[in-house]
DNA sequence: TATAATATGTCAATATAACTTACCTATAAT
DNA sequence: ATTATAGGTAAGTTATATTGACATATTATA
């Protein structure tokens, strides 16, 4: 096993470098649209998350994003300021506060994810079926890893 | 085309979760390495950089960072204090200064890398020879998409 | 019912990594 | 002689995150 070419150090190497310029391009694509309504990465990855899991709550968003609450915090008032989120308390629970975008928030979300989805989009198009199941495999055994 | 269930949106969002969270496990593994030499994230992937390309110049490590030179250049200052880097003025354009790890710097590099690897390693252990091409050939495409 | 755990919020201080703007030297290319 | 390139630096600022401490409300449990 330990003789195969991808396992050598040097091929490791070449493999994180890509993961990290992968993350950075794919998320800097949109910063136009992020400085149009004064916003960064940290509110783009919100805003991402919300359009993936409706009405989240706030120890899931954090679990998601691992970063502190304080930190969490920050972005989601910047959020309310901006008018594009939305909460509701559970209704069994009503310690948990599940999170939403509003229109506004969605309208925003596509604006940027029209811009972020581009590269992905045509990376996958340029591939077989194959390439791209396998792709989505070794990723998620890298994030299970 | 558009009908391939990877090319819609809801596929595309999870993907580009994926590949934040991919990213941030594979650059926070080895934080407890980071901290015993008391640096960070930015000085883990300048010495990645070095590690992989012997002496390179700073305008090429800035090239590769996409950060700005004063930004390049606290965390060289870092990593001159911790005296693991040396430079070395290129013989012919003497404008031109290489930068390289040297003993200390190249076993540091080792301890980080060491840990840093460990997922990506036992994901592409768990995969197929097929499996990890594909990915590296969806990655490389993301990249220069 | 009393107590513990959970979900969330907030204050204050600090750290990390980056940015902008501006200006500088040295060397090489035209 | 002029311009371009490679690199450095100073001052101030921004973005994102941290730690630690403390607070409230609600739910679960002994």
């Amino acid at each position: 096993m330990k003789e195969l070419l991808y396992l050598k150090d040097d091929q490791l190497k070449d493999l994180i470098e890509k993961i990290f310029v992968g993350y950075r391009e794919t998320f800097s694509d949109s910063k136009k649209i992020l400085d149009k309504y004064s916003i960064g990465l940290a509110h783009q990855k919100v805003i991402h998350l919300l359009s993936m899991y409706e009405g989240i709550s706030i120890s899931k968003l954090l679990a998601k994003l691992k970063v502190t609450k304080q930190s969490l915090n920050r972005v989601l008032k910047d959020l309310i300021k901006l008018e594009i989120v939305v909460f509701k308390k559970d209704e069994i629970d009503t310690r948990i506060k599940h999170v939403y975008l509003n229109e506004k928030g969605k309208k925003i979300f596509e604006e940027i994810f029209l811009l972020q989805k581009k590269r992905i989009y045509n990376a996958l198009l340029d591939s077989s079926s194959e390439e791209v199941i396998n792709f989505d495999k070794v990723l998620k055994k890298i994030i299970n890893g």
